[in-house]
DNA sequence: CGCGGCATTGATCCCGGTCAAAGGTCGTGG
DNA sequence: CCACGACCTTTGACCGGGATCAATGCCGCG
């Protein structure tokens, strides 16, 4: 995506916002991210933000270290993981363009981002950024409603890792890719093709499971006759409405 | 506790926030839970804000149903759970008091909450407490903080869940608990006493184990001389150094 | 005293991890 | 364009941690 589209401001809305009492003030989208914010915010936003290309496989920043800027993915396809001591890895999320690397008013990431393929992203210094937010309620709800979904998101995956088998936390991780790729698609529509962008090792750490464990899983759906796998990254989902049953907790 | 107490603003702070450009207000703390807010935003919190008593086992709100309050937890320790259709559950959090269980911006919530013993909440409705937030950045801000912190304690429950064996979790949970109930305690000490405010179901249901594990790991470690266990719910840490060596994976 | 609910302990089973080998895929360079 | 090699994926054989099933113990309460 060109970035110039990426950083130029959209006036998506007519409607204003009453600033407590003196001052009224557009409201705009900042970029691809879906932030809405002040006419004012976003064009400060567009002077201290700064692009960024981030090749396969480079790190954008690690667990622990202080945080320095807030990220937009603009492009491209990001992980987020957790590393034990004994060198096993969780992938706590995985995130497209449109989303946000931001966890406002801590002061170390909880966790590491590494591009899975070729990103670009936009990097905000983060207490300019608070600041920002700090004076444009509109931006902090918007920020505020990512961080509510990813928080959801979360939850989901606990009830997923602490209470699902293997083949429904394949399953599901499936029909999660095909809903993202195919937003519009009512998840009735069979034959759906997903490019995962992903490699197994990504979608083990991702599950809770071995690189092994997910590569059975998806040969017994080839068998099945529920997806096709033309590639390794490439699922040509079959039948959604079967497979969802496979992660509908077995025996209800 | 004492339901006025707890109701009965504190001022925290002599420190001025200066809004936006026309106005200065006080920031006070509402109530036990820790939230900022400005003077005029806690007036009218306490005016619709109304307190309610749980007995144990009472269930406060169902998973996706419709949000009507924001609740503040004063008293007690409550449980949220997700549950899949054939009938397991898991805990994705306890909540003692201070907490807030609020899913702002969403329209159901994401969990069931239950109480564990008795408790006391106030509840304020939702759309109310939207609008006084829109209206007040620290209020805001100081909601934004706590789901931060959620969100970041939801994903070392991922990791945990995901990638940690039955002893390490067991292990873990012991330690927070202990630091929980000891906040100035700097970890260190020997011997702390912690009393477990959930049966060991609630425990299971939240590191992803059944009741005979966790009591199992219980067992090791009492063997092993690291806890005591006068009661089912009453746990003596002697040696809280060696328990977080088992929880720290075990080759690294 | 006896009952009901919770916790512990033991015996067995099975899902998913580990180890090992073979098969695919893709990029690189001849 | 093909051949090689590195890496990723798949498949198989085996093992073990934790689940399941079952029995016993513990405690509070009627």
């Amino acid at each position: 995506m060109d970035i110039i589209t990426a950083i130029n401001t959209k006036h998506t809305s007519t409607r204003r916002y009453l600033k407590s009492d003196h001052q009224t003030n557009d409201i705009r989208q900042f970029g691809v991210v879906g932030l809405m914010a002040t006419t004012h915010s976003c064009a400060y936003m567009r002077d201290i933000a700064s692009s960024r290309n981030l090749a396969a496989g480079e790190t954008l920043c690690w667990e622990d270290d202080p945080i320095q800027y807030t990220y937009l993915l603009i492009d491209g396809t990001m992980k987020a993981y957790k590393l034990l001591p004994n060198g096993r890895s969780q992938i706590t999320r995985f995130m497209t363009s449109g989303e946000i690397i931001s966890s406002p008013l801590i002061d170390n990431y909880s966790y590491s981002t590494e591009a899975l393929g070729d990103c670009t992203i936009l990097q905000l210094p983060q207490k300019r950024f608070d600041k920002i937010m700090a004076k444009d309620p509109a931006l902090m709800k918007s920020v505020f409603e990512k961080l509510s979904i990813e928080l959801q998101q979360a939850q989901k995956q606990i009830l997923l890792l602490g209470r699902m088998p293997a083949i429904e936390r394949v399953s599901n991780f499936l029909l999660d890719i095909a809903k993202r790729q195919n937003p519009q698609n009512p998840l009735l529509k069979a034959d759906v093709l997903i490019t995962l962008p992903m490699a197994r090792v990504d979608i083990a750490d991702y599950l809770g499971l071995t690189i092994e464990t997910v590569s059975r899983a998806f040969s017994k759906f080839r068998r099945d006759g529920l997806i096709d796998l033309p590639r390794p990254n490439l699922v040509h989902l079959h039948d959604q409405t079967r497979l969802r049953e496979q992660s509908r907790s077995l025996a209800d």
